[in-house]
DNA sequence: TCCTTTTAAGACCAATCGGTCTGTTCGAGT
DNA sequence: ACTCGAACAGACCGATTGGTCTTAAAAGGA
């Protein structure tokens, strides 16, 4: 019972990266194989098809990456504080996960979009998750005069990601985190400048 | 001698649009052949093999772009105009291209970057030249007294694109023109409000 | 117009794809 | 310690992969 739990979690683990790294098409049976040192029937008794690992590899990913959010915004009441972290958990996530090439969300909304129509609708309710998260600390923020109310909370979800995926997409494609620390370092300015309140400062 | 051409031409045309909506490895030689209405013999009498293919697919888009850029361009001498020409011209690109399923640059560089080294250093290249293009557009501008000289270009060039694809992306996920539309105005004032010279208003 | 070269068709190939199934091994409960 | 069901190995399957090669048709220059 606790055995196959565990090489079960083991698989998604293993061929969360492989996907991560190669894509849903680019990745075959036999490299999840070469991954988890498991042949067909170890890999088959625990998932019906490569669409349903798949699935549960990208769950598993999104899983990781908002445990690791809620830790980052644990005891910051504040929305700029909050806002700061958040900042801050994105940057380290991707320099320090567990999950090698680049964000999981990002990559399968751009692979999915056009191929893989299960795929794409976990890739939007991750998205719209991320988005609401910004939108909420901004909303509250706004509602107890921590945030300017004149930003729109919306435009602020959409910059955010835009950047922080733009940095860590440059970031990848080059091999330098340059990209990345600069979208870290554009977005703390941000919320500086333009969503902490003036007196506040 | 022309005919072949032509042909040629034209297989290249409909793969950049299957390599674009599926990806390299998502895109098979019988897509190609379904697009293009040949057969086997028809496409590798022209191309040597799938990567020769999607090579000369990844140029061809981004001759596309670049063409569309230069003439957006044309007659514009002043930064600033130049810079708003540059937003509308990559909106109005991904609105009415004839290579569908998104950004070629920016759906190359998230496949490649872990699994085809040729078409991540293409990605490469071309990103670089867009990194330059809008460099270059405000650099020229601090020196004319036309963008203040206390941006930097760099930075604008990392935020420039992270805007754009992350709102071309969000996009793409939802099929809805709206992120796309918020990253084309969120620009356009970022210009008014951070590049252009005061005194210029 | 004729002849040579190019262009495209399509049968064919080994390798690999995702997936199935049978048999063996292992581990947990009694 | 024994047993019985779960976990895994690995042979096997048809379909599909990227790619080759022979052959026929078409095109272009003389």
């Amino acid at each position: 019972m606790s055995k196959a739990k565990a090489t079960r979690d083991r698989i998604i683990q293993q061929a969360a990266t492989a996907f991560n790294q190669h894509g849903y098409a680019g990745t075959s049976m036999a490299d999840i194989m070469q991954a988890t040192g498991l042949q067909k029937g170890g890999i088959y008794n625990h998932f019906r098809s490569k669409n349903e690992l798949a699935l549960a590899a990208f769950d598993f990913a999104i899983a990781c990456i908002q445990q690791h959010y809620s830790r980052a915004l644990r005891g910051k009441r504040h929305a700029i504080a909050r806002l700061h972290a958040l900042v801050d958990a994105f940057y380290d996530d991707n320099n320090a996960s567990s999950i090698q090439g680049g964000c999981p969300l990002m990559n399968t909304a751009i692979e999915s979009d056009d191929t893989h129509p299960a795929l794409r609708d976990r890739a939007r309710q991750a998205m719209t998750a991320w988005r609401n998260m910004i939108h909420k600390i901004v909303a509250n923020g706004i509602k107890r005069d921590e945030v300017r109310a004149t930003v729109e909370a919306d435009i602020v979800a959409t910059l955010w990601i835009s950047i922080l995926e733009g940095g860590l997409m440059m970031s990848q494609l080059y091999g330098d985190r340059v990209h990345l620390d600069r979208a870290k370092q554009t977005l703390h300015h941000y919320i500086r400048a333009e969503l902490e309140l003036v007196n506040a400062r």
